[in-house]
DNA sequence: TTCTATGCAACATTAGAAGTTACTAATTGA
DNA sequence: TCAATTAGTAACTTCTAATGTTGCATAGAA
């Protein structure tokens, strides 16, 4: 597997709809992430059901948030997408009945719940307006080599 | 994809060889992760690589432990296995021109940096050793219930 | 009614781990 | 020397979950 991109996606994404006056189509947004208007959908659902954005139909619709960035962190985006998979590690089996193969896995198991506890523990003091800011920041910085390099 | 379990079964095998007389062939190793030869031979490759276990063939050939379980940690075994990605999650692209996208990729990776040296340390200070350990106090406790209800 | 948009099911593609086959090479021992 | 045993390895297939795609239904605005 090369990944799960979901997460980063609609970070991607909600801080665009953040930047914006009205709704944006799947059409549009599929563009920004170099992807497919159904694959926007289909993750967007997520965020909608959670209350995070809104969709609507018709002409002049597409998706609008429905909070302030700044109301969004990154760990609601997290659960909005289902709770991906965090680790590519994984045990062999879920119940082994080999007792050495039991103790690696407590071992294992406990260590990456400790890491996942720990990192969406962080992921919950992120929010979507931090980044946004940062962006921000980067927008001022090209700007300012630009005028430098002209 | 489900999960990579290179590491699982590379400790658990490891810990089967502590307890061995002599080497164990890839057959058997094989048959106790419920797997092919080959593919034990892949994995073992790198921990032979790194010196924590020699392969004889021939008759009477098979893998053997060079250094004490006290003395092979899980830091060491998930190097020596290539160091496999820890997460599922990972960008959409490597160096996106989007503003955006730069931001949300420099949070979430600086997240998942400090989230992997965090469990990594902490991978240093486990040793086969202490995995075995549990091992035979499960063994023990097995004991124990079996003669509580005969 | 027509155009634009989302909703959704069904299917194809892809990438990497895992599994498999078929062979070679080395070592032991009779 | 020869047969049996065991690892080494390349090449291929299978599997799984995310991703991509097609086609059509549905809803809303002009």
């Amino acid at each position: 597997m090369r990944g799960d991109n979901r997460l980063s996606r609609m970070l991607h994404v909600l801080i665009h709809l953040g930047q914006e006056e009205g709704p944006a189509t799947s059409e549009r947004l599929a563009q920004m992430l170099d992807t497919n208007p159904v694959v926007v959908r289909r993750t967007m659902a997520g965020l909608r059901d959670k209350g995070f954005v809104r969709s609507d139909r018709g002409h002049g619709g597409g998706w609008s948030l429905t909070r302030d960035l700044d109301q969004i962190n990154l760990l609601d985006v997290y659960r909005a997408i289902d709770e991906p998979a965090i680790f590519a590690l994984s045990m062999s089996e879920d119940t082994p009945r080999c007792l050495v193969e039991q103790a690696v896995n407590a071992a294992l198991e406990s260590e990456l719940r400790e890491a996942k506890t720990s990192l969406l523990k962080r992921f919950e003091g992120i929010t979507l307006a931090a980044l946004a800011k940062d962006f921000e920041r980067r927008a001022r910085q090209v700007r300012r080599v630009k005028l430098h390099c002209p």
